[in-house]
DNA sequence: ACGTACGTGTAC
DNA sequence: GTACACGTACGT
């Protein structure tokens, strides 16, 4: 019961002190999804919030003139951030759940470059499902069965739950660093909790709709989306 | 073994 | 309904 309230409240929130150890030496985490072909963080991030490819077909010039990355600016619930207004991240593309490849192809045909375009296809068909060609045709994250806490049940018998893991490829999850300034950083040691703004959509959502419910955005049935491309 | 982060319960 | 704290799964 009570899984009203835990899916945003209850885990959304904890906090530590200083923002040491944002991650790894680069290895965000395991992120489910491959996404640069090449891991191992080939450049270095040019803005330090975002991982390096994506952040090729995104700063134009017009836009990423923060200069130094704030901490809050999607205007959550931290420090009353009213939002400046020309500071954009993860928020603007995964945070609002509009069509991220019109987005980005607009700012691509400004900037005049093809290979922007296949960003753009990376991002939008990567928001949902990744098209890439890995398919991984069996190494499933999960080694199902063969394993004790694979099926689920403890020594005890406890049903042990299984813990989602982040998209990697929305918005927050997109960030390297933490805030080092929101609850969740703040309170990291009793949280136990990530990031506000680095805490993936996905896992923010689904409660419990996971595998049976097409929950696709609003308005604009990626259908659509796809038109804009051709 | 350790740190990180998700899930859940409770407090407000 | 939101925020905080704890347990524990998960990866290294
Ligand atoms: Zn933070
Ligand atoms: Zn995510």
């Amino acid at each position: 019961m009570h899984q009203s309230s835990g899916g945003s409240g209850g885990g959304g929130t904890g906090g530590g002190s200083e923002g040491g150890g944002a991650e790894k030496h680069g290895h965000t985490a395991s992120l489910p999804v491959s996404q640069g072909t090449a891991h191992h963080h080939p450049i270095a991030p040019s803005n330090g919030n975002f991982l390096p490819g994506y952040s090729g077909g995104a700063d134009c010039g017009v836009m990423n003139k923060q200069g130094h990355a704030h901490p809050d600016m999607m205007g959550l619930s931290e420090g009353g951030n009213c939002n400046g207004g020309g500071v954009m991240s993860g928020g603007f593309l995964g945070g609002l759940g509009l069509p991220p490849g019109v987005i980005v192809m607009a700012m691509g045909s400004a900037g005049g470059g093809i290979s922007d375009a296949s960003s753009a296809f990376q991002m939008t068909s990567g928001q949902r499902a990744l098209t890439d060609c890995q398919q991984h045709t069996n190494s499933s994250p999960c080694p199902s069965s063969s394993s004790p806490s694979s099926s689920g049940v403890t020594a005890g018998g406890t049903v042990a739950k299984r813990k989602r893991k982040r998209c990697g490829v929305c918005g927050p999850c997109r960030r390297l660093i933490n805030c080092g300034v929101c609850s969740s950083c703040r309170n990291r040691k009793t949280g136990h909790q990530i990031c506000k703004f680095r805490k993936c959509e996905e896992l923010k959502k689904k409660p419990g709709g996971g595998g049976g419910v097409l929950e696709r955005p609003p308005s604009v049935p990626a259908g659509e989306a796809f038109r804009w491309f051709f």
